[in-house]
DNA sequence: AATAAAGTCTATAGAATTTATAGAGATTAA
DNA sequence: TTAATCTCTATAAATTCTATAGACTTTATT
């Protein structure tokens, strides 16, 4: 399961990935009210990631975050990795955050190792191949079919 | 990532599907001791996977634990829902233990949901596809393969 | 009937992690 | 100069995870 820091964290990258365009930063106070954020506990998510190297800040009146990548080239996966850790099931497979299972006696003949290790695939197929301009198309998909829904559940009989 | 607890669970279980065809229940000791599990947390672990219907007792001298379904039908996802708890990265996408994330607006519209929807559908179809018999089935070949290698790296050239 | 070998049950303690907040400091635009 | 911002360090509160203690019950064997 993601971590709520996590959650905020993608939640927050979205939000400024809508803003990017604009060229100017949001601040921190405007995405913890619009995304139900704590607001301090959403500053130091903020300044971490800054600190990553993903977002960047201005200081002063008229400050805020901002992406430093375009959102097409930020993958969950990376987010994840940053404020979560592995998303690997197990750290023996991990392939950014590795350490063998303390209680494991042969790594190579384990056969929940083995089925971990396709479930990492998996997962990091998905992950991996996100982007945040993706999650913002899907969003606007999602939002059509709503209203398509709406209508259609409006139409006389 | 799965919990200790978790990681015991799925160990024990395989060390008990391996015992199963011989008919006779397996001692908490045995499993603890081979595995690598502390004894008494193992025998919470069991316990509960006993209440929960995949492991039956026998009391008395003798006594143990052994499996109540075969090997084929228990499938790892199932244990691990057991144990740890949703498989899904986020509640809001889990099958069996959903639950609204209190930060979110509008579910329907979640552009992150969606993504996490399609990484519960991957990590899923390895998991529930996955048997304990599955998983000897692999340590087989992965022992096999061990072999040949060891054969070929002394092999003179 | 006695004994030893198992699992059963309840309680709890210790450690680690997660979530969140406080408050003083530094920088910038106007 | 001032108000608006992010920055930094510290820490508290809550929750979850990991592990153990010890008394109790059941069973096979002698």
């Amino acid at each position: 399961m993601l971590s709520k820091k996590t959650k905020y964290a993608l939640n927050a990258l979205v939000r400024l990935a809508k803003n990017h365009e604009t060229g100017v930063p949001l601040r921190i106070h405007e995405i913890s009210e619009g995304e139900h954020i704590p607001h301090k506990f959403l500053e130091s998510i903020l300044l971490e990631l800054k600190k990553q190297g993903v977002l960047g800040s201005k200081l002063g009146v008229n400050g805020g975050y901002y992406l430093l990548k375009h959102p097409k080239e930020i993958m969950l996966s990376s987010i994840i990795r940053l404020t979560d850790g592995p998303i690997a099931l197990t750290k023996c497979v991990s392939l950014n955050f590795y350490e063998r299972c303390e209680e494991c006696k042969d790594e190579a003949i384990c056969g929940i190792r083995n089925v971990m290790e396709q479930a990492r695939d998996a997962t990091l197929k998905v992950l991996a191949n996100t982007s945040l301009k993706e999650v913002l198309e899907r969003e606007t998909q999602l939002l059509a079919r709503k209203k398509r829904a709406k209508i259609v559940s409006k139409r006389p009989k």
